[in-house]
RNA sequence: GGGGAGUUUCCCGAGCGGUCAAAGGGGUCAGACUGUAAAUCUGAUGGAUUAUUCCUUCGCAGGUUCGAAUCCUGCACUCCCCA
C-alpha cells in the first residue's frame, strides 16, 4: 500500500482531525516532500497513557504511513514545570523519581505503539523518533534561556493566550512558572527545527497558544517557517471526555486496563460516537468506515462498528495476543456456560476479575453464605448490598441467576474444582478461589 | 475590626424539638425493554439482621430536655456586606 507522502493534510482533513492550522498551502508545499520531520509532545504526568492520549500517537502514526517521520516528544524537562493550558488549577510539581518512573512508562508506550502493525499488518515504514526534551534543556541556564530566548518573547504575546487569560480571571492566577512554561515549549520546536529540521508541530486544540508561541520564536530567532495542525479535542456526544468511566480512566498500560476491560470499553460505546472514532483513531481506509456507517445506520444491532473499534484499537494497544485474551473472556462472560471450564482456562479468563481466598473449609457444612462472598470479593460493598441486588434479580452463580438471598455456596457449585464465578448484574464478574490449605 | 449568612447522608439541596436514617433532584447499583447502545420505565441506595429490632450518622466539643439534625454555649471553617 504505497502510501503517498503527500496525501497527509487530506488524510486528517477527511478524517476530522484539523481543527486549526497555519498557512495551509504552505504546509502542503513543504509536505510535499517525502521524509519530513512532525513532532508532538507527551506530558509525562502519569506513567501510562489512557484513551485521551490515543489520538495524538495515531497522528503520529498517520504521518508515518503518509511518508514523513514522525518525533514524539516527552516532556522529560516540561514535566517539571507543568502545562497551564486547559487547566484550571495550579498544578503539584511532580517528584523527580515520579517524573522519571512516568518517562519510563509512557517512553516505552509511545515506541511500542508508533512501532506496533497496522491493520494491513505491516509495521511502521519509515524512522521514528523519541526524544526528550531534558536532554536539551538539562544544561541551559537561566541567564542564558533570559537571554536567548525570553528576550524574543513579547509579554504582551504571553497575556494574550488564553490559557494564561483563563487562569488570570480566576482567584488562583497562576504562578510565574506555570506562565513560563510556553517559552520551553517555543523553544523546543524551535530547537527541535534546528536539530532535526522539524517545521511542523501537531497537537490538541488547547495546545495552539503553545505551539504558536513556538512558531513565533522561530521567525523571530531564526526567520524560519513553521507550522501547527491542532486536531479537536475526542469528546462523546454527551460532552464527557473520551475515556472517563464512572470507575475511573481507561489506560493503555494493561496493568491499569486490562485488554479485556480496554475491549469492553469501544465495544459499549454509543451509537452515536461509534463513527468518528472510527475515522479518527482507527487506520482503517475511508470507504471501510464508511460502509460500517452504512451498515450501523441499517442494522445498528449487529453493533459491527463497535466490535471493529474494538478489534483495530485492542490489538493496536495491546497487540494480538492482549485482543485473543479479551474476545475469549467476551466469550465466556457474555456467552452462557461456566462450568465446562476446566482450571486453566479458568485462570486465565477470568485473569482481570477481582478474586478473593477462601479456605477449603469454608464451604464445608451448611456452605458459605452468597452474601459473604459478594462481600468478601468485592462485588458488592456490603452484605446488605449483595442481599438487595440479588433479591432484585441481579446476582449469579456461575451464570445462572440466584434469587434466593439466603443462598449458600457448597462443594456442588465448584467449578473446576477450585472455583466459583460469581456475578452482579449483567457485567461484573468476580471469582471466589477455594484454596485447600486454609 | 463591625454586621449578616452558612456548614445535612456520594454530590446538590429540604428539614428547624418527637411521626427523621432524614423530602426532592443528580449520581450510583440492580431489574424490565433492547443490541453488552441510547432513551424510557421500575426498584434500591449508612451498617448488622430481616418478621422484628439494634447500632452509627446531620462541621467539632459540651449543655438544656423524657427526647434534638432541629434549642443554648464555646470552637473551627466557608461566603457576603460595611470599615
Amino acid at each position: 500500500m504505497a502510501l503517498n507522502h503527500t496525501d497527509l493534510l487530506a488524510d486528517l482533513a477527511a478524517r476530522g482531525l484539523v481543527h486549526q492550522s497555519t498557512d495551509l498551502a504552505g504546509l502542503g508545499s513543504w509536505l510535499a516532500t517525502a521524509g519530513r520531520r512532525i513532532y508532538c509532545g507527551f506530558d509525562p504526568t502519569s506513567d501510562s497513557l489512557h484513551v485521551g492520549s490515543l489520538l495524538p500517537l495515531v497522528l503520529l502514526r498517520r504521518v508515518a504511513a503518509a511518508g514523513h517521520e514522525p518525533i514524539a516528544l516527552l516532556g522529560g524537562a516540561t514535566g517539571m514545570i507543568g502545562d497551564p493550558s486547559g487547566r484550571s488549577e495550579e498544578r503539584n510539581l511532580l517528584a523527580p523519581e515520579q517524573l522519571a518512573a512516568n518517562l519510563a512508562g509512557i517512553g516505552h508506550q509511545i515506541r511500542t505503539l508508533l512501532a506496533a502493525p497496522g491493520p494491513d499488518g505491516r509495521g511502521s515504514p519509515g524512522p521514528v523518533h523519541v526524544v526528550d526534551n531534558a536532554d536539551w534543556m538539562r544544561g541551559v541556564g537561566y541567564l542564558a534561556f533570559l537571554r536567548d530566548v525570553g528576550k524574543h518573547v513579547p509579554l504582551s504575546q504571553m497575556l494574550g493566550k488564553d490559557s494564561v487569560q483563563s487562569r488570570l480571571e480566576r482567584d488562583g492566577g497562576l504562578s510565574y512558572t506555570e506562565f513560563s512554561y510556553m517559552l520551553l515549549q517555543a523553544w523546543d520546536f524551535v530547537h527541535l527545527s534546528d536539530a532535526l529540521d522539524c517545521r511542523v508541530q501537531l497537537g490538541g486544540s488547547d495546545q495552539w497558544g503553545n505551539i504558536t508561541a513556538g512558531i513565533e520564536l522561530g521567525r523571530r530567532l531564526r526567520g524560519r517557517e513553521l507550522h501547527a495542525v491542532t486536531c479537536p479535542l475526542l469528546v462523546k456526544s454527551d460532552g464527557t471526555k473520551m475515556g472517563k468511566t464512572a470507575s475511573g480512566a481507561i489506560w493503555l498500560d494493561a496493568k491499569r486496563t486490562s485488554p479485556f476491560r480496554f475491549y469492553q470499553y469501544w465495544i459499549n460505546l454509543d451509537d452515536a460516537d461509534a463513527g468518528r472514532c472510527l475515522l479518527r483513531l482507527t487506520e482503517l481506509p475511508l470507504d471501510e468506515i464508511h460502509a460500517l456507517d452504512a451498515q450501523r445506520a441499517n442494522d445498528p444491532a449487529a453493533r459491527t462498528s463497535q466490535k471493529r473499534l474494538a478489534e483495530e484499537l485492542t490489538r493496536l494497544v495491546h497487540g494480538p495476543e492482549g485482543l485473543a485474551h479479551a474476545r475469549q473472556a467476551t466469550e465466556v462472560f457474555f456467552g452462557a456456560e461456566v462450568a465446562s471450564l476446566d482450571p486453566t482456562a479458568l485462570d486465565d479468563v477470568f485473569a482481570d476479575v477481582a478474586s478473593h481466598e477462601f479456605p477449603r473449609t469454608a464451604l464445608d457444612g451448611e456452605g458459605l453464605a452468597l452474601v459473604e462472598a459478594f462481600e468478601r470479593t468485592g462485588l458488592a460493598p456490603s452484605r446488605s448490598a449483595a442481599r438487595r441486588t440479588i433479591e432484585q434479580g441481579g446476582g449469579y452463580v456461575n451464570n445462572r441467576r440466584v434469587t434466593d438471598p439466603t443462598r449458600r455456596l457448597t462443594p456442588a457449585d465448584l467449578v473446576g474444582g477450585t472455583s466459583i464465578v460469581l456475578r452482579s448484574g449483567k457485567k461484573s464478574y468476580a471469582l471466589a478461589r477455594f484454596a485447600d490449605r486454609p
